[in-house]
DNA sequence: CAGTGGTCTAGACCACTGG
DNA sequence: CAGTGGTCTAGACCACTGG
């Protein structure tokens, strides 16, 4: 039984993962353009650029329009826990950019992970998280405000957990949370220096202090191919 | 600042997306084929094809080539744990087909991460997973021979954690995995009746015993668009 | 201003499915 | 055998970046 031979985008993805695996191409190093391989390879662009989307999908290489192709870190790996900590754990640098931070009257989502009642607050903030320089993830995170008085005073930077440990004794000791893979939006896919509709991983968490109450409620969007997440968990 | 409009494909997508959540376009039915849907748009059916590529990167739609394309089912909410039970808690109807089954001599990872020593073999299996017939994970599964023998000759049907423990009282209590986002391979994509290089969650596991031995191995690769992982974590 | 990726056109041929 | 999605061509114009 003869197998027909795999598409033309499918080989030329499959000698470029193969160069980049193989350290001919490097971390960081350009890709030859669209039209330069197309020519060389004598197909049309549209074919050689169906390969690098490929290659794209699997976090092999990342666009950095319209400067070209480059060939892209390892993943990172993360569990469920501080970003910071995670990072440093790789050996990367962890960085941060506040993006925004306000008291907020959370909706509906929000009131129930956090179990507020009546008029309560929240104390919301989005930052971009990076490693080694590199954006990550886009980290949306609410405390109830009543726990966490001059919280946006503070210098947002680093582990949060960390800050609110200090300032406000609150200690994380447990964290429950949903993964899902979502394609970027115009502006996560911005923000996270991704394609539009690349694959992203949501994570929508709730940890919990060491008397099981939820003080915190996040949705952190993650590069799909910029890590991967390890857990533990009782079964049976 | 006027910004510019959004891109014709994107613009599809969305109308679509619109469509189907706002229930004009139920779950099952038929997407108009590409070139009526270019022919109805006035645009080229690469940019209908493009619109729906992305909905089917979000997990909207799905193909059936050659018969079209249509509306995907809500996501399946899973934990690290029985697929089986997972499924059946959503209500749907678990199922798996039995790919192969055999005795091997383990590979290094797979001697690694069972503890084996010296010429010890495993039973291996790979089993296709599917929801209400649905395919939507393939499971490759190794367990020690000296713990398990005559596991081949048992019928490898529905949860293997329940197969282990009546027969060899062998009772999963612990999991530790790795959950990645990667993209399909041919033969993975054709299993999982998915498109090639659509993102697939490559679950990496190990199950532990009461005593703390790890007697199961396996690495699971899930449809991304059919479920969503639910993890629970002590942090700090 | 040269070169990049992003988008788009208007075609073509293919394998495969179901009626 | 009609119709589908899968692949591919050979072009085009665009915004944007860096030198």
């Amino acid at each position: 039984m003869p197998t027909r031979p795999a598409p033309a985008y499918l080989r030329i993805a499959s000698q470029l993962r193969d160069q980049i695996e193989g350290g001919e191409l490097s971390t960081g190093s350009a890709l030859p353009s669209e039209r330069d391989l197309a020519e060389s390879l004598g197909v049309s662009r549209m074919t050689a650029r169906h390969a690098i989307m490929v290659l794209e999908s699997e976090g092999y290489v990342y666009r950095h329009t319209p400067r070209g192709t480059f060939v892209a870190s390892p993943r990172l790996p993360m569990r469920i826990g501080s970003f910071s900590d995670e990072v440093a754990r790789s050996g990367a640098e962890p960085g941060d950019e506040l993006l925004w931070a306000e008291a907020q009257t959370p909706t509906q989502a929000v009131r129930e992970a956090l179990a507020l009642r009546g008029r309560a607050k929240v104390h919301a903030m989005q930052r971009l998280r990076t490693a080694d320089g590199a954006a990550v993830a886009i980290e949306t995170t609410y405390f109830p405000a009543a726990l966490t008085p001059g919280l946006l005073a503070e210098p947002l930077t680093g582990s949060l957990w960390s800050l609110l440990r200090d300032r406000y004794g609150v200690v994380a000791v447990h964290a429950s949370a949903s993964l899902e893979v979502v394609a970027l939006d115009e502006v996560s896919a911005r923000r996270l220096a991704a394609r539009l509709a690349a694959p992203g991983i949501l994570v929508t968490r709730r940890t919990f202090d060491r008397d099981g109450t939820c003080f915190e409620f996040a949705r952190d969007l993650y590069r799909a191919d910029r890590v991967e997440f390890r857990v533990d968990a009782q079964v049976g």
